[in-house]
DNA sequence: TTTATGCTTCGCTTACGATCGAACTATGAA
DNA sequence: TTCATAGTTCGATCGTAAGCGAAGCATAAA
């Protein structure tokens, strides 16, 4: 009966309107202030500081202070995983009252899944440095090959760098919207910062779009091969 | 604002205690009637009679009517894997309060995740038999080999029978207790019956653990090696 | 110091939804 | 037909938690 950990707990956490949207917007990546995710959530500053105490005693987001502001984040990839999943859920099946419209194309296409790239483009670069032997996949564990460190090396990426953080290098990640595998990790962030740093692509402000340049594409192409049909 | 699907309100689906131990029974993979779950869920049929409506509404269960009895089971493979997920996240990090006892000791090594076989054994199969060869994984999808026919066909599964059927025949699935992925589909259903049936292991009335018999453990090493510790 | 800004705490109202008793419908058995 | 079992619908109660206004801290600038 009490079986397993305490599932309900989490998911009411995440089950209010106002902390879902909290949550989604983190999904950006980025750490926002708490007057921020108030005006995202649409609630007031005190509505919202609630909301974020309990996140945070749930441990599903991460606090850091500086000076009289508060940043808040995901606590991490995994909270990251379970919310990408539940979109998978409520995209697929669930309630699609909130019609396709030429936004939900774009997020269909790239956006920023906590930290790195998603969509279609995530999903393209990610097959194609496995089709190239760049990444080799086992199990659950996902690792850059000798190729592949040349590779990303040549797009700009220092690797050296990454090595010395301890958060892992590689990870995978699944797609709500294709319910496929993109990469994640301290690579998965740089190479979304490198293209950006390439004036590939840039982020709208308060959203999770990602909106890539005709030189971007063109240059995304060279790279990864043409995109899979949308 | 409005961005993505909307994930509050299947959290909100999931995050009733009543509505989570409906759920977490279910992950048995076995399809319960109403009058079960309600006993399951430690709450009256009336009551279990609405959650059951609003969980068919959002999606995550699909009914079966057979004379009198209604039998419910999760709508998919999709709706397991967002349960393992928020298992994940309730055990990692979550509220643990739900002291480990011995019954989730068992859990852990192997239980039954939607109607395959997961846990410290799932694990152990699933890497097995990639190591062999007999499971190639790429991006998402994972294919059988022909090495792996072999094998499973010596196991004794009707591979041409599993075939004949429109559901994948192999998936991949997240643990929620050692963050690695398994074997599901057709495949990894086929598997567990098959152990059941050779007298290796049996579930345990209304419970997701599966024990194994002495002749069972040898049997399991046999084919897929020792078990990684625990 | 004063003033502005970011966030929290308090107290209160409000509303939604979980729960159950009781009555009702449907299927099957005697 | 009558009885029993499985499930639903209705109505009422009750608790909890979301929301906001107002006041209170804390930090930083003037």
């Amino acid at each position: 009966m009490k079986e397993g950990p305490d599932i309900a707990r989490i998911a009411a956490l995440i089950g209010d309107p106002a902390r879902a949207n909290i949550l989604s917007a983190l999904m950006s990546g980025k750490a926002l202030t708490a007057t921020e995710l108030a005006s995202e959530a649409g609630v007031t500053v005190q509505t919202a500081s609630a909301h974020l105490a309990k996140l945070e005693a749930g441990g599903l987001t991460a606090v850091r202070k500086s000076g009289r502001h508060k940043y808040i984040s995901l606590a991490g990839p995994h909270v990251a995983n379970v919310l990408e999943a539940l979109m998978g859920l409520a995209a697929g099946q669930g309630h699609l009252r909130t019609r396709t419209g030429p936004r939900d194309v774009a997020l269909r296409e790239a956006r920023v899944c906590y930290n790195h790239l998603a969509g279609a483009r995530g999903i393209a670069m990610f097959d194609a440095m496995l089709a190239h032997g760049h990444l080799t996949q086992a199990g659950e564990t996902l690792a850059l090959t000798a190729s592949g460190e040349v590779f990303v090396t040549d797009f700009g990426v220092d690797i050296a760098a990454l090595r010395r953080a301890r958060v892992p290098l590689c990870r995978s990640c699944l797609d709500w919207s294709a319910r496929r595998t993109h990469l994640a990790g301290s690579l998965g962030r740089a190479m979304l910062a490198q293209m950006e740093l390439q004036g590939w692509a840039h982020r709208q402000a308060g959203s999770r779009v990602v909106t890539f340049t005709s030189q971007g594409r063109r240059g995304f192409e060279t790279w990864f091969g043409p995109l899979p049909s949308l």
